[in-house]
DNA sequence: GAATTGTAGATTGTCGACAATTTACTTGAC
DNA sequence: GTCAAGTAAATTGTCGACAATCTACAATTC
């Protein structure tokens, strides 16, 4: 039984494992530009910059690597993946895949618990348009719905395969939130998902989501297309 | 240029790393029975028995970790997944997203090689259904053809998620398999998808995926649940 | 001068050892 | 007898070192 210490106020220390800390660090600073797209990534200077064994760097690759951030060759060690147009084009399809499932399962075991995290998500997704200014708040907020929908799907496998593409997820959304100036925009995409799916209509949810993730797809390759030009001219 | 010595007639070596293959054998000893669903696996006991160190014993874990095949705890280890009913529907709810869009895109990229490459494959499955007794051939024959399918997409990402599930998907073959009194009967039923494919109807092509993945989904299901029951009882 | 072979440096692959953590057991108090 | 605390064995986490492999450049041959 995961029961909580009734309200001691401590907050959970640092219970993950170096390995993920390192993961998530080598992720950022790949998503952020910091490691240069088809950069080989040194284990050992990786390891000397994080005052780390190699060990944790290692096997931080190669979760990395089934999150498709890093590919790995034999005896030559790993290299970053470089995101072109045709790999943001190939995320969305699988995406569109994946989620349109997501939808049709929701339809069927939709509940009030379910509802409730949505459209509190939906919220969320508001308020940190109007009150903060943070672009990375934004794209994690955005990122939670989707993730709620998955959980909510009650197939793992679908969450999981999520949780592979999120960093590129994450990535292209924050391409996407570049491009609009009003950043209520984002959350009002999500409206008529949410409606279609209090009303229970599968047809309705179905064409809702296909619409989203088409349109943001189509932002993203436009917005990343600009970023590639501007960064062949100069 | 990645040209092929003229016909020099030698084969490529073993140029996998221990990782991999260590992963390999770990799978196949999970998914044929060999290590109990929920048991720990201790990472020095795998080490000694396989003749290697710990390191690589390691880094295989995490990797069938994210095909879902064993999960992790943080100072506690490695534990092999149980395949329970809802864990294969949830897998052929996720066969059925992707390979269904997999059909479309192929329609689309239809040509002569991937036409070539996924006929000669049910040729194959005949051919083993036929001449070849060793069930496990005919798993990775079966296998073979849908990995085929994902490969001819043009989506890498597909292709991942593939392999991802593909020990389950192995494993779940295998029920099949051994389910068909007429072994023939698995190589028949691929014929529909070619058919549709070859006449690039993308309506048709659909429908025979989803049939196909569906009606596995049925046997393998029924099949599992007459093992379990089995076991419960004895 | 171009292509091949040889060699030195660097990098990954693997290993055995030690530190940190967990687990199972024993001991003791109530 | 039950519960708690303490303790020892086992297991995972991390590390530094050595072996295998690759890369780049120099030397040699034609």
């Amino acid at each position: 039984m995961t029961q909580t210490q009734p309200s001691s106020g401590f907050q959970q220390i640092d219970r993950e494992g170096l390995v993920q800390r390192v993961a998530k660090l080598l992720s950022k600073a790949i998503v952020s530009g910091k490691l240069a797209p088809g950069a080989r990534l040194s284990e050992s200077v990786v390891a000397r910059e994080l005052g780390v064994s190699r060990a944790p760097v290692r096997e931080a690759a190669r979760l990395l690597e089934s999150s498709g951030l890093v590919r790995s060759e034999p005896n030559r060690g790993f290299f970053v993946r470089q995101v072109s147009i045709k790999a943001l084009n190939d995320l969305y399809e699988l995406r569109l895949a994946i989620e349109t499932a997501v939808v049709e399962r929701l339809v069927q075991n939709w509940n009030d618990e379910i509802e409730e995290a949505l459209s509190a998500q939906v919220a969320e997704l508001h308020r940190v348009a109007t009150e903060e200014a943070d672009i990375f708040t934004q794209v994690e907020a955005d990122m939670q719905f989707h993730r709620l929908m998955c959980t909510g799907s009650d197939n793992p496998k679908f969450l999981q395969v999520f949780e592979q593409v999120a960093i590129e997820t994450e990535f292209s959304i924050m391409l996407i939130g570049q491009l609009y100036d009003d950043p209520t925009r984002i959350a009002e995409t999500h409206e008529p998902i949410l409606e279609a799916l209090r009303a229970r209509d599968a047809t309705k949810a179905v064409s809702a989501i296909r619409y989203h993730i088409s349109e943001a797809q189509r932002i993203v390759i436009d917005q990343f297309r600009l970023l590639e030009e501007g960064k062949t001219s100069t």
